[in-house]
DNA sequence: AATGAATGAGATTTCATTCAT
DNA sequence: AATGAATGAAATCTCATTCAT
């Protein structure tokens, strides 16, 4: 019998960080070897590339945020409550998961082009959302909602609005709420 | 009087549509002088560095979209009627220009550490135009405003949306109002 | 009584294909034991590294031609017959193997170096057929028919000639008679 | 203006000894660059690829060796001459050129597979050669020509028999000439 | 006995930049 | 002024081999 992998866990979270703190093409194969104390070469045990281990962890950490999403909108409760369930469940995870939340944010441009077209992402989650409340905005409605989410939570990253991300949930779901046409 | 430099303008060019099609760190000198049809040492006449030129480009589309919206919100009319001239300025920005768009909108998370703290931001022009309206809200609605443009540009550049970008106004506008707590 | 191990012969073959399709220096191990459906470490089970399982391969065949050639050679008949039955038993063996033909052809001069220099060669049996003949030039003999043998089979391989090598049995062996001076 | 290259000729030197000397892939660019006293990088601007300085060294080589053949057969003279002026042609390259001929004879199976089908090989001189004299064994005839040259040149080369090749001029021309029955 | 994990050394190649003409 | 040549450093990745289970 073979051992079991000690290095893939310690790759996996090492590359996150390093991604997040120094971008992705600034961080090297040996900077994140060092930081999981395992040589560069383990890594091509697990990925076949630098890029593959990129894309790896950008559809895992995408898959949590979709499932994240989709269960709060499957949550009882009318269009408003799913609509505040939705902003509660995106503004948490990046105060519980920062890196997650600024990876996704960060290499999103960049992988857009390799990701296959029928990949489930965040924004369907809100279409199908907006969908039954208004279909021919829904795409619309969508992408502000996200945009909304997206620009607040850069705000607080890069320190133009103070943290933790939660405390705009109040706020933020009713900013949703108006451009649904909801508002309290 | 010196002649203008030849070869400044083409460089610039070529960087620009590189640097958006396969991003800045993909984008090699070598493969910008051959674009701009001039030598690998030519860049180094204009600009120090390739990072000064990622900044120098940045920094001159960055202040064309300041200067844009700095117009625009300085028109005459009230807070809706502002809101509606910087919406229509920054979606025919895109449109005339997608290329800048663009690259504003993929390097402008990796730019930003290296940028002034003083910098004049787009945001900057929105927050002060939110101010009068709503003071303790101003930095939140202003981002959900740029939160709303950006995203509504990404679906458009993505495919989600059809394009043009202005074609939108009207909509998003509405939106924007709506944030606002305006109404049409 | 040990049980023969099993992963020795697909080993073998898998390499053998793998060094003739791809060359010996672009075969890594991990793909002779895909090939082999074993693991990269039962490699070092049977050879004691890369170089020697090449080395054991190329002495094996090495060893495959000598008898041939020895068995061919002690036959009974005159010098005419002898050669006939040498170049018989080369150009049958190449038809039976193609592989290893192809094999010991690309590696040859690589391995030369490492041989021991009392080993025995295809060449050393020729000489001595041929020195009972012709001493004085009995190196310079056997090499020319040596040199005949290769380049018709390489052509063959190559395809500048049609296949298979037994067909040119009598051309070979009358060119080969030639050369030693004894025309049909 | 530029300065004149100055790496170029010194890495085709390097290159070629140290490639016969140890083999193509057990030279690495490093030990190239360091012969020839250039930085690795410098290769690269003269050659895509390592790959890609083999190929042109050996097709650079081997039109020096199809020149010389093309020379000595075209000289005036019957088909004996003929012979005589390749075989000298052939066994004065290995003298005068030494790593030239060791270095198209090691890598010649190896290139093989990416050189164009059309490319003109020593071959082809031999079989144009002989193709006047015996039109339905031209293409055997002059591989039994060739096969005797290289022959005669690796023994020489490896030891087997001692040097220089063209002492053994007239030897091998009798063998050549026996081959097609033209014996002296 | 046999495996997948892990590794250190080294491969080739690319980079932004400087040099020499 | 403008170029192609050259470079040191670093990049990603592969190698044959050994380890630990």
């Amino acid at each position: 019998m073979s051992r079991p992998p000690r290095a893939r866990a310690p790759l996996k979270e090492a590359a996150l960080e390093l991604f997040v703190r120094h971008g992705v093409h600034a961080t090297g194969i040996r900077e994140i070897a060092r930081h999981a104390q395992c040589s560069e070469a383990a890594l091509y045990r697990h990925w076949p590339s630098k890029e593959a281990l990129i894309t790896s962890l950008f559809e895992e950490h995408l898959a949590e945020v979709v499932a994240l999403l989709d269960e709060a909108v499957s949550a009882p409760g009318d269009l408003a409550e799913r609509i505040r369930a939705a902003t509660t469940a995106v503004l948490r995870l990046y105060d519980d998961q920062p890196l997650v939340f600024r990876f996704v944010l960060l290499v999103r441009y960049e992988i857009a082009a390799s990701l296959p077209d029928d990949r489930r992402m965040p924004q369907d989650v809100l279409e199908e959302l907006m969908r039954a409340h208004d279909p021919d905005q829904a795409v619309l409605l969508a992408a502000a909602a996200m945009g909304i989410f997206l620009q607040v939570a850069a705000h607080v990253i890069f320190g133009r609005l103070p943290g933790p991300l939660e405390r705009y949930c109040d706020q933020v779901t009713e900013l949703v709420l108006r451009v649904v046409g909801l508002p309290g």
